[in-house]
DNA sequence: CCGCATCCGTAACGATACTG
DNA sequence: CAGTATCGTTACGGATGCGG
C-alpha cells in the first residue's frame, strides 16, 4: 500500500515542490470534479455518443461535457472513435483502464446508496443544533 | 443496486427540481474536494488532534482544515472531542459511518497507487500527440 | 451532430492577522 | 492550541453563439 496508511501523505518536505504529486491525490482530483465519475459511470452502463451522454445527464453544459470527455481520453480512461457519418457520429467507451476504475467506484457508488440517508439525517440534526444555539 | 446502473442517473425528468439529489453525486461531491478524503484517510491511520492533521496535510491551510473537519462533523463521518486542558486539546476521530467509508476509499487508493503511473504516461502521450500538431 | 470559443458570475481556496 | 475574520485570487462551471 501507498504511503497514505502509514499518515505520511506526502513525501518528507523535500525542497522540491515536485509536481508529480501523491497518486490519492491526483485520482481523487480527477474523479472529484463535478461530472467525470458520473460520466465514467454513464459509459460504463454502455458506450454512447456526445448527445447520448447529455440526455443521460441532463444537467451538465456542452461545455463540461466535453471537456470532461477530453480529460477522460487524456487520461486514458476513456477511448474516441469518429464515423464518417453524415452528420458526423463519436461514440466513447471505457477503455481498459477505465473499466479498471468502475470497481472501486462502485464501491463508492454502493456505499452511497447505503449511507446517504443516514448521512442526510446527520446534517440534519446538526444544523438543528446549531439554530438552537442562534436562537439565543 | 442504483439507478446509476442502468444509466439513468437522475429520476426522470420530474417538474420538482428536487433538492436531495442522486446518493452518488452528494457523496462524491463531498468527497470530491480537495483535501476531505485526504483528511479521512490520515483521520483513519489514527485519532489525531487539529495541528497533527495540519503536519500530516502539509499543504492544507488552516481555514481549509477547519471547514473540511466541520464538514465531517456535520455529516457524521468524524466526530469532534474537546478536552479542557490548558491549552486546549481538541481529537478529532473517525465515526462508525466513517469507518465504514474508508473500505471503498481503500479501494480507490489502491487503484490509484496501481495507476497512477500508466494515468501520467498516457496524459503524457497525449500531450505530444498534441504538440505535434500544433508544431505544423 | 459534434464541439470549440467567448464571456461572465460564483465558488473554492490561500494568506494573513487576530482571539479565547 | 485551536480556531475565527477578512481579503484577494484563481478555477470551475453555465450560457450562448459560431463552425466543420
Amino acid at each position: 500500500m501507498s504511503r497514505v496508511a502509514t499518515g505520511n501523505l506526502v513525501e518528507g518536505q523535500d525542497a522540491e515542490p515536485d509536481l508529480s504529486r501523491c497518486p490519492v491525490r491526483d485520482v481523487l482530483d480527477h474523479i472529484g470534479n463535478k461530472w467525470t465519475a458520473l460520466i465514467l459511470l454513464t459509459l460504463n452502463a454502455s458506450p454512447s455518443r456526445f448527445s447520448q451522454l447529455q440526455r443521460a445527464v441532463p444537467d451538465i453544459s456542452k461545455r463540461m461535457l466535453t471537456q470532461v470527455l477530453r480529460d477522460l481520453e487524456r487520461d486514458g480512461l476513456a477511448t474516441r472513435q469518429v464515423f464518417a457519418t453524415k452528420p458526423p457520429t463519436v461514440e466513447y467507451r471505457l477503455s481498459r483502464q477505465g473499466e479498471s476504475l468502475m470497481t472501486p467506484l462502485i464501491g463508492l457508488v454502493q456505499w452511497a446508496d447505503l449511507h446517504h440517508d443516514a448521512m442526510r439525517a446527520a446534517r440534519k440534526t446538526y444544523d438543528e443544533g446549531l439554530a438552537l444555539l442562534a436562537a439565543r
